[in-house]
DNA sequence: CCTTCGTTCCGCCATG
DNA sequence: CACATGGCGGAACGAA
């Protein structure tokens, strides 16, 4: 028909009782974003398995079918009002074929757990909801779940934090697709400037009122608060008021990460935000988070950001009009 | 790249 | 009895 071959199909999945607000910003930020020459790089549809889906106080008419997951170069999940919820066969069977067709595959916030139960995470580095992080390690021993980051990027396979990481994550695609000028351009579009104030946003959010009898959040604000000190285990263990083995196993059952990493994560976050919004040299930074050495921080930074700090802050400016 | 040495993490098990 | 804690040892990991 009409020169599709040029246009990046993205599906975006859509079941029931699907957060409206992941929804959206898949369809937002991938359907807003233009080329330099005015042209929509991706043809962003809904898909659902019924013409009526459910959405918390609203229902939503969707046009396309999930027949059109197997066109897709890319697949969105959002997350559900029920993460745990049981996904449809017929879905799961999709989102597999996709998959094996080599489309990448993204999940915003809880939507992680409809991947995992695709097996799609399987061996992998994941991330999904801070609230949730626990319960998808617990339920999906094989994910290396890691709460503490905005998004995961594993090539073909992508998950997300809360509905506002979708957005990080998301941009991140567009630039991967078509460089950080592009990705600048679509962050103005949708009124997301492309600083994000730290993750830790992710903890001011909404503190869960449900049941906590060990509650990890005092340690995490402390060690958000103490990252840039030399902490050992014995220092974390010792502020918890606990044995290293317990915090260890703590830590492990709430997080589904182990202390020493999540620290290690905290400080590349900040490294981010002085990479982003400071001139300090990378030596400085590395400092000033708390690694011992500029070599270990760069080697770091690479395995979580997938770049060099270098490069991170190079590709993070050149989206902006000099500030 | 390697090598050395300290640290971390987790299974196991005794203890409360 | 169920359950949580934490010490021990060793494999894996990280720093330099």
């Amino acid at each position: 028909m009409s020169r599709p071959s040029s246009v990046h199909r993205v599906a975006v999945l859509a079941l029931d009782d699907v957060v409206v607000g992941d929804l959206g910003v898949a369809a937002e930020v991938l359907g807003r974003t233009r080329l330099a020459n005015g042209r929509t790089p991706y043809d962003v549809r809904v898909v659902a398995e019924r013409a009526t889906v459910r959405a918390g106080a609203v229902d939503l008419r969707v046009r396309d079918h999930l027949d059109q997951l197997r066109q897709a170069q890319t697949v969105v999940v959002p997350g559900r009002a029920d993460p745990t919820a049981a996904t449809p066969p017929a879905v799961l069977r999709a989102l597999h074929g996709a998959a094996d067709q080599g489309a990448r595959i993204a999940s915003i916030c809880v939507g992680a757990f409809v991947l995992a139960e695709a097996g799609l995470l399987d061996g992998l580095r994941a991330t999904t909801h801070w609230a949730a992080a626990g319960e998808l390690a617990r339920l999906h021993p094989r994910i290396d779940v890691d709460p503490n980051v905005l998004y995961v990027d594993n090539g073909q396979i992508l998950t997300s934090a809360g509905a506002a990481a979708g957005f990080d994550l998301l941009l991140h695609v567009v630039q991967r697709d078509h460089g950080s000028a592009v990705a600048a351009d679509t962050a103005r579009s949708v009124v997301m400037p492309l600083t994000r104030k730290g993750g830790q946003a992710q903890f001011i959010a909404p503190r869960p009122p449900r049941r906590d009898p060990d509650n990890l959040a005092p340690l995490l604000d402390w060690i958000e608060t103490h990252h840039h000190r030399p902490l050992t285990l014995a220092d974390i263990a010792h502020q918890a008021s606990m044995s290293a083995r317990s915090l260890n196993r703590r830590f492990r059952e709430l997080t589904g990460t182990t202390p020493m990493s999540w620290l290690r994560n905290t400080r590349i976050r900040h490294a981010q935000v002085l990479l982003e919004t400071t001139n300090e040299n990378v030596d400085a930074i590395s400092g000033l988070v708390g690694f011992g050495s500029p070599t270990t921080f760069r080697d770091h930074f690479r395995t979580v950001v997938g770049t060099t700090p270098r490069h991170y802050r190079q590709t993070f400016r050149s989206g902006h009009q000099h500030g």
